[in-house]
DNA sequence: TTAAATACTTAGTAAATCAGTCAGGAATAG
DNA sequence: CTATTCCTGACTGATTTACTAAGTATTTAA
């Protein structure tokens, strides 16, 4: 677990899409100039949620990229996973065997905090903030400052 | 918010000063020694937990660190907020103006969330973890496999 | 009073990561 | 066919990480 700009940014164009699942796919290109992130940043990023199962890409003119599963199983947590690279436990590496097999003490203090605040971010799922008063007026607000999606119909 | 190892090392080097909080300051070197941290790169970020409040130095021979408030006082997010910088919210700078005076909608997807993880990690505190069951027997362990506070007698 | 132990400070650095550019290839709709 | 999109890989300057080195300041104990 880990949390940077990185995994703002993931964050951010993951919530734009599922902001606009009902149209349709939504391209980078799109994501890139409302939310303010680098187009070919936002290529290496959704390289790793594709791979991570989060995104699906649709090729092609009128394609995108859409929601691989409900933006309710898709959680914060993931987002941050996918994206980010975990950190490393230092002297074990990860093994928790430093202690004869066991967990020593270093590894089981940090662990303990890293699985409540794991358990806490898989918890936050996309659509707990879809459908929030302020954000829906705000989504059509930049819509329109940016001229999306001005001739799509609601998709299939 | 923020979080990366260098939280982690601040977490768990503050975590070791409040187990021992009953034995008297706690040194750096014996941090550095058990934890496996840089000493050098201790001094740093105790630096910065000094200047932010959250400990206090006790300098010359039986010296070292101890904790400035209570332990249930002290939760996870005020130390990461004093070692870590917050990460900046690009477009608007942090102060939530693009959208002619309001937040905008990717300062406001964020801000909204980074709320509820800030409030998560304000809730944990330090002492949260020191009277764990197998938390206790660890920290005899290491301290007797380092050899610490052997002519110590429990502080005033 | 001296020496040792500690906190504290500053400067410097190799390596990693961030955030991005660039240049192209592959699939698909019209 | 052509424009649009995803998709991939290589490369890069700037920043951050984690650490080393070298000192100064303060306090305790001998
Ligand atoms: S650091 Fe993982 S078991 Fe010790
Ligand atoms: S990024 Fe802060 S208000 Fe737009």
């Amino acid at each position: 677990m880990k949390l940077s700009t990185k995994g703002r940014y993931a964050v951010t164009a993951m919530m734009d899409i599922a902001l606009h699942e009902k149209v349709g796919p939504v391209t980078l290109a799109d994501i890139s100039q409302c939310q303010g992130i680098s187009l070919s940043y936002l290529e290496q990023l959704f390289s790793k949620l594709r791979r991570n199962g989060l995104v699906q890409g649709v090729r092609g003119p009128g394609g995108g990229y859409r929601l691989a599963k409900p933006a309710s199983e898709i959680s914060v947590a993931d987002i941050i996973d996918a994206v980010d690279e975990k950190m490393d436990l230092t002297k074990c590496g990860g093994k928790g065997n430093c202690d004869g097999g066991s967990k020593c003490l270093t590894h089981k203090l940090w662990y303990d905090l890293t699985c409540d605040l794991h358990r806490f971010l898989s918890g936050i799922t996309l659509d707990q903030y879809l459908n929030r008063p302020h954000i829906n007026e705000l989504v059509k607000k930049q819509d329109e400052q940016y001229g999306r999606f001005i001739n799509r119909r609601t998709a299939a």
